[in-house]
RNA sequence: GGAGGCGUCGCCUAGUCCGGUUUAUGGCGCCCGCCUGCUAAGCGGGUUGAGGAUAAAACCUCUCGCGAGUUCAAAUCUCGCCGCCUCCGCCA
């Protein structure tokens, strides 16, 4: 949710905002209109109250003919008052689910457009040439049956398409990266998390994950509960209703939980595979700070994504997402996205949000500032591995011409030393 | 899942049976001031949060876990829900 005072004072640049992303503004004279209205229901409530409690206090000294007096007059005043609350409590429901839609306002260097607007600002490293090699690399799929890694068939056996077992050198490779991240989570001072992955509606819905985003949300059937998409959900709903101390801040969680998206609008894309699943782990970092310090934040959980990336020897680049696709809740976000050889292209790897007051004004979450006043404070997230994803990029950067794999110098300690991965049924 | 108990402004707490000068009591902590070589003690004041109004205030409304109801009037009575604790049952 937006200041509502910036929509109140200078609804223009709630609208300039809105058409970068593409949007219509006609939700700003919708919300308008609708606080013009509550304020004037809440100023006709406790006008009749003040009224109410008024006379209420004359009533107890009152006798006889006086009080039978008062009796009556209250008693249609009564009336008014309910009726005058009622309206109030309407118009506030319509100005909440007004102000509600909107989406959070962008950064001003935010690129105009949609999906294909979004802007490389940076690339590392040099996509491994197999050319110049000699070989032809396999993809991941391939990789991970012979490597006895990745059972794609039992997967969809079990459980149904976009589903995996992880399964020898696979399961090792996930506990390897999530160690990996918590050991660097650690080391920068973060405090690790497992978090629940069902969440009540306040959770999700406080982190904009109800709004366009609902279609991917998988709810539990005869429960008021969801499966979280990712473990930001949790981790932003984990202070709500909190006064943070300001000396607390900024608050830095690591996250470990699964993730369940529905991928619903997407079909036909990365059928085969790990790299669009309906479930998959992750470990997220959440932060939780001031909001003259965000921008500073997201800085620097950019660069702690990126040195994930660097520890696990990946070409990837740095892209600044377009107005159009940031999602209801960002201001900004910057994905890494890694080389896939057999794609032949980037693909996103990692994320990572400049959420501001957005969330935290749904989830009622604030600080002190220094005049003591309450205030909103900045949620930010980014992603240290998407371990699926991560898998797809390791095993088919870091292949051999035999089917064997090299593993990442930084992910040796955590896979028992092993520096290759080695084919577990016979290469053609 | 069953039975019982409990939820009051950071923490503790009075008030709830028997509805109304309760603008919710007192203590601890914290903040400001006075006093004092310094500190402590002592003394005085302040200290939930949200919203409305305002140039800013004064001011007004809401807030006793949440919601609904009864009533002229609800922390207090009634109902529903949520959370916590104890016991029982079940179970990784």
């Amino acid at each position: 949710m937006i200041d509502p005072r910036l929509l109140r004072e200078t609804p223009d640049r709630v609208r300039a905002s809105l058409a970068k992303r593409g949007l219509s503004d006609e939700v700003v004279d919708r919300a308008l209109a609708a606080d013009t209205e509550r304020r004037d229901a809440i100023a006709t409530f406790e006008a009749k109250r003040g009224e109410q409690k008024q006379l209420g206090k004359l009533i107890p000294k009152a006798t006889g003919e006086e009080k039978a007096e008062l009796l009556a007059r209250t008693k249609t005043l009564a009336a008014d008052v309910k009726a005058a609350e009622a309206a109030q409590n309407a118009a506030e429901e319509t100005w909440q689910s007004a102000i509600r839609e909107l989406p959070n306002m962008t950064h001003p260097d935010v690129p105009d457009g949609g999906e294909d607007d979004s802007v490389v600002i940076e690339t590392v490293g040099t996509p491994r040439d197999f050319a110049a090699e000699g070989f032809e690399p396999r993809d991941h799929i391939e990789l991970g049956r012979i490597l006895g890694a990745i059972d794609l068939e039992r997967g969809a056996k079990v459980s149904g398409s976009r589903f995996y077992f992880l399964t020898g050198v696979g399961a090792e490779l996930e506990f390897a990266l999530i160690n990996l991240a918590m050991e660097q989570a650690r080391e920068a001072g973060f405090t690790q998390v497992i978090a629940p992955a069902l969440v009540k509606p306040r959770a999700m819905e406080g982190t904009g994950f109800l709004g366009q985003a609902a279609d991917d949300v998988y709810r539990i059937e005869g429960e008021d509960l969801y499966l979280v998409g990712t473990s930001e959900v949790a981790m932003a709903a984990y202070h709500s209703d909190e006064i943070l101390d300001a000396a607390s801040l900024p608050r830095r969680y690591a996250a470990f939980s699964p993730c369940f998206r529905k991928e619903a609008g997407s079909h036909g894309k990365d059928t085969k595979g790990i790299i669009r699943v309906h479930w998959f782990d992750k470990v997220e970092m959440f932060v939780y700070t001031t909001l003259d310090q965000a921008e500073a934040e997201h800085a620097r959980l950019l660069a702690w994504e990126r040195e994930f990336m660097d520890k696990l020897e990946l070409a990837y680049q740095v892209v600044d997402i377009a107005a159009g696709d940031l999602g209801l809740s960002a201001s900004r976000k910057f994905d890494l996205e890694a080389w896939i050889p057999t794609q032949g292209k980037y693909r996103e790897l990692t994320s990572t949000s400049n959420c501001t007051d957005f969330q935290s004004r749904r989830l009622d979450i604030r600080t002190r500032d220094d005049e003591g006043a309450t205030t909103p404070v900045a949620t930010l997230n980014g992603t240290l591995t998407a371990v699926t994803r991560a898998i797809v990029a390791i095993l088919e950067t870091h292949q051999l011409p035999d089917g064997s794999v090299r593993v990442p110098r930084a992910l040796q300690k955590w896979m028992g030393g092993r520096e290759v991965l080695e084919p577990v049924i016979p290469v053609a």
